[in-house]
DNA sequence: TGTACTGTAATAATCAACTAATACACAACA
DNA sequence: TGTTGTGTATTAGTTGATTATTACAGTACA
């Protein structure tokens, strides 16, 4: 029995969903460490896709420290991901406050977005300055 | 003479990187309110692209308030700029010191893009929530 | 008015992301 | 040990974003 209710016709690419599905289960507890996911096979037939699109949303999971696939065995919330929500949880918080400020001063959801992505880029140059 | 600079195999497509310096310009007060653009076939001569790749990048700034398309006269930085500026220095203070403390925190870029996606999210969902 | 500059539009080619088809390999257990 | 479950790997098809090709249309000015 599964939560995961994916949208074939909404343009975001099914492996991406997926993982959304999987990170907010952790994040709301609905899911804990070491509990079993579905397995790749039984949910591509629940949700009509191909396996290799679970597959796909699991290795990504699993690169992000939230999955881990045990050959023959399944695949599994990972144990460190306690410790993860409670630093996400602080950092969320961080964010929610921040982008609530952003909305009052009247920026809409693409600025928020572009503004955030100038930030990010610009920590890059900083990184790099030394090198040049 | 333009300091634009592409740079093609970085994967990153080209009207995007032709819009980011553009605002980047603006940002900076390199360009200003009224400023004339270069003209679509010389910027494309020189930065060695198709001139349809110029005439996108023009227009989806035209479309965010940065550039005003004069046929037959060419591309101009827009009016509305300079407001635009003011308060986008604020915001981006505010964010600027958001992205600070998730570093601090330990976030990981890919993590901090997530989280503002989250949140963006988290706020559709309360707009929506009297509807359903 | 015509020439030389500007942006505009429609269509086609290219390329990468996404998804699918199929066969392989490890684990548990009767 | 073999059967049935699990994840793994390779290769090919599909689709949409990106870029290119080509022809059209407005503006200024000698």
């Amino acid at each position: 029995m599964n939560f995961f209710r994916l949208n074939a016709s909404s343009g975001v690419p099914l492996y991406l969903q997926l993982m959304e599905q999987v990170k907010h289960a952790v994040e709301t507890g609905a899911m804990r460490a070491g509990d079993q996911l579905p397995t790749i096979r039984a949910l591509a037939q629940e949700l009509v896709m191909n396996p290799n699109t679970v597959v796909r949303a699991y290795r990504e999971l699993e690169h992000d420290g939230i999955v881990e696939l045990r050959h023959g065995l399944g695949a599994f919330i990972s144990e460190s991901v306690e410790a993860r929500r409670k630093s996400m949880r602080k950092a969320q918080a961080v964010v929610q406050s921040a982008v609530e400020r952003l909305r009052s001063m009247g920026a809409t959801e693409e600025e928020i977005r572009r503004l955030f992505e100038n930030e990010l880029s610009a920590m890059h140059a900083e990184t790099l300055e030394g090198k040049q």
